[in-house]
DNA sequence: CTGAAAGCGCTTACAG
DNA sequence: CTGAAAGCGCTTACAG
């Protein structure tokens, strides 16, 4: 654990002075290609690291992106903290993923944290409920902040907003069903009172109030175990109950397994649609249909907009939605095969 | 973006020096109180940010820990990953997650990212095929490395290994489904010639070969996909075939998918056990019985291992083999409800 | 194209 | 308990 070399270090090899091996640090084209290929040599010896605390100190960025994500575990989630990672990483940033476990407290401390850090950005799915803590010291910390997938806070001048059109999603799959002939549809998951509920539910409540249809609303965690629940509550308590759009896919593949317990199954007996389409859709049986969130592309997109602020101090448009679409499969659609 | 204060600002608000601030900042005792908490007024009312890139440069550690992982949207790795990362935040550590998606390139250029930010020590689940060129960039840094889950570089005594007892849990399972009254058993899954596979298969082999029973390898990639594929390969191919340890859970879930499609219910028609005992195992139907391999605690139990090696410098044993166990479900006992 | 010098914001002995 | 001073390893004008 000796001491690490330094420019000075390389410098003294190379015989040239350590303004020079910063400037090919830099990858300056001042620098002669025999003099560079020197440094680079010397560098290469000594087993050089360039030491970036001393870089940032002096003024120069530290390409570091923040992620902070509410549910890290969430494969919706994953995919998109994934995929931004390495859309940045193509442009050289780094990018810190976080999880703040949809705890607040936690977050605001993640936060802090990355902003000691120096990060020149920061992309974060908040949880709720934090009141203004992490976002007051992103504000004061001056950098670029986007708010994707839940807005928490209003101030979109500051934290611009981007997320899926879940409203139109919602009314596309109550208007499929309802063509399939469901006639009772409930909508199952989602923490009552939340944007990201309501706007999930709007486009339901819409078509199923256009159709003369009632709506059924069972409000509830969106994870698996209280899809599992929510099928025993829906056969006992609501045996008419043909159909169900559900909050995210995690609780329609819940649903599906509590159906499959008691012998129900998704497509025969029952239509059923999720939300977001992520991979496991397609890689059970029968296949979940679900409205698709592209959360890949949607990464892809952050990424390049962050990149655009970052670089060309361009503020995105308060607010994006970017546009989703029905993946009809066999859990709705009643082919078993 | 107006330049951010220093201590300096915050020392002329407080009427003090800067080393006090400093000292604040430290926590030190030297310091009476009522200066203290001038200190941290100023600090609030200049909205203060502690500059960790000079505090670095100056001596003191970052308090970043690097982790690295092969295949982070694999929920069993994420698992290890937002667990690890949250117990390491409740001992002042900061722990930036990444991706390296199974690509050595990419890997390479990861860790040199986080060195070059100064992390204080990895934690590393590697991509297979890279060569030295990771391990190298690590042994350079002087900074604890623990690698787990997949033995990669073989400096055993540079990069501690710590991961499951494999070959135990894969016995346990076929002497289990033996016992069920399975003789014709398959392990599904788990490239070929990789230790990891090897050992996940050892101890299936062994049980296989006292029992006077023939083995069955289906090798392939450790994925839904994969597991989808192979159920028709099974009923097509080996009709003989009442049983299957898998690689992971994710392909005995993709398996159990195939089956269902063919009509074909594990539990009934056929014993399933999977492998990890990820979450999702007691969430579908029929249950799917899996060789349990804690990985919370496993995360747990390597970040306390990492904090006593960076704090008190006592390097971990070169391997650790943590314990599983058969948590036998449904899938594999023939009971469904 | 290259060298000498200042300074980024902290921490750390060292005096007082 | 507090203050003055040096220095961490870079980058950035500025001369040459």
């Amino acid at each position: 654990m000796k001491r690490r070399p330094t420019i000075m270090d390389v410098a003294a090899r190379a015989g040239v002075s350590k303004s020079t091996v910063s400037l090919v640090l830099q990858g300056s084209k001042q620098v002669r290609a025999e003099t560079r290929d020197l440094v680079r040599q010397a560098m290469a010896e000594l087993g050089y690291v360039y030491n970036r605390a001393a870089a940032t100190l002096r003024g120069s960025s530290v390409g570091l992106v923040g992620l902070v994500i509410n549910d890290l575990r969430n494969p919706f989630f994953t995919e998109f903290a994934t995929t931004l990672q390495m859309a940045l990483a193509a442009e050289g940033y780094a990018t810190v993923i976080s999880n703040s476990d949809e705890d607040p407290a936690l977050q605001a401390k993640l936060v802090a944290s990355m902003i000691e850090h120096g990060v020149n950005a920061v992309v974060i799915s908040p949880a709720y409920g934090d009141g203004p803590a992490t976002f007051d010291q992103l504000a004061r910390a001056g950098i670029p902040v986007l708010q994707v997938l839940r807005q928490i806070d209003d101030r979109l001048d500051l934290f611009p907003f981007s997320s899926f059109d879940y409203a139109t999603g919602s009314a596309e799959a109550a208007r499929h069903l309802i063509a399939q002939g469901a006639r009772r549809i409930a909508f199952v998951g989602g923490l009552e009172g939340r944007a990201i509920t309501l706007e999930r539910m709007s486009g339901y409540l819409a078509e199923l109030d256009r159709a003369g249809l009632p709506a059924l609303q069972v409000q509830g965690r969106a994870t698996r175990a209280f899809g599992i629940e929510m099928a025993d509550h829906l056969l006992a308590d609501h045996p008419d109950c043909d159909a169900a759009i559900c909050f995210n896919d995690l609780v329609a593949l819940g649903l599906m397994a509590g159906f499959a317990r008691a012998g129900r199954q998704p497509g025969r007996d029952f239509r059923l649609v999720g939300f977001d389409d992520i991979e496991e859709c397609a890689q059970v049986w029968p296949q979940l249909s679900s409205v698709s969130c592209d959360i890949a592309d949607f990464a892809r997109e952050t990424a390049e907009t962050l990149l655009t602020w970052m670089k060309e101090g361009r503020v995105p448009a308060p607010e994006r939605r970017a546009p989703v679409h029905l993946v009809a499969r066999a859990s709705s659609l009643g082919e078993t095969e």
